[in-house]
DNA sequence: TAGCTACTTAACTGTATAGCCATAGAGTAT
DNA sequence: ATACTCTATGGCTATACAGTTAAGTAGCTA
């Protein structure tokens, strides 16, 4: 084995962490998850999300462990398990706005035709 | 525009952000960045990805906004750029060890073959 | 038992993209 | 100008996967 491939290896798991977080459908899931546990209708009803579609995510963020998941009766209810993944999200989220704070400044000063100073 | 769509919207670039993350080749590129700027020759010679492939990866990287692109003559020097592509690879990292280390733990109490306490 | 509800899984389709090849461009030297 | 090196791009194929429809499973209730 060489220094590349082992190194490639040990990226593999990291990579898979950062794509499940890496489609829309699944942070929204995330997100309307921030306020507590929700059962499946619950997270459908709040996403839109069609209802085979959604059960996917929801087993792809469990095999991730990025949420728990606890049957009651005939309902399931899932839950973030790993604050890490809202610490994430926030990360990713503050530094998107920062950047865009930077953009509109920047086009401000650079905008010849605009009429502020 | 309905309230779930909105938040879909929002949260795209988000979305986008993890996806640049996602790839294994383009973690070793972030990877072998971590020690400063190379050039592509460099860089390429550091992962084994094919040229055309790894110019590929580099103007993602540099498109979202995690690599500075610095032309010196006939080469190119790629830096990162956003230190918080680091801090987030390290959290994600971090965690799977803690993971990791966890499993073992379990397995280690679970294995009842095992002659060790 | 049957029937109902809540959720999961299987099979399929369309779309996106990683990797590869060939080619193009851009800078440098002869 | 020509030739050479380094990097970027266009076209292609194979693969992965999100979303959908339909069928299956598990727990409640009459």
């Amino acid at each position: 084995m060489s220094e590349i491939s082992s190194t490639a290896e040990f990226l593999t798991p990291v990579a898979e962490y950062f794509k499940v977080l890496s489609e829309i459908s699944r942070l929204q899931i995330i997100s309307c998850l921030k306020s507590g546990a929700m059962n499946v209708s619950e997270i459908g009803a709040a996403t839109g999300l069609g209802q085979a579609n959604l059960s996917k995510h929801l087993k792809l963020l469990t095999q991730a462990g990025i949420l728990s998941r606890k049957p009651q009766g005939v309902t399931v209810y899932y839950e973030v398990q790993d604050p890490l993944t809202f610490e994430l999200c926030e990360l990713v989220c503050d530094r998107i706005y920062q950047r865009m704070q930077t953009q509109v400044e920047q086009f401000r000063k650079m905008n010849s035709f605009s009429s502020q100073i």
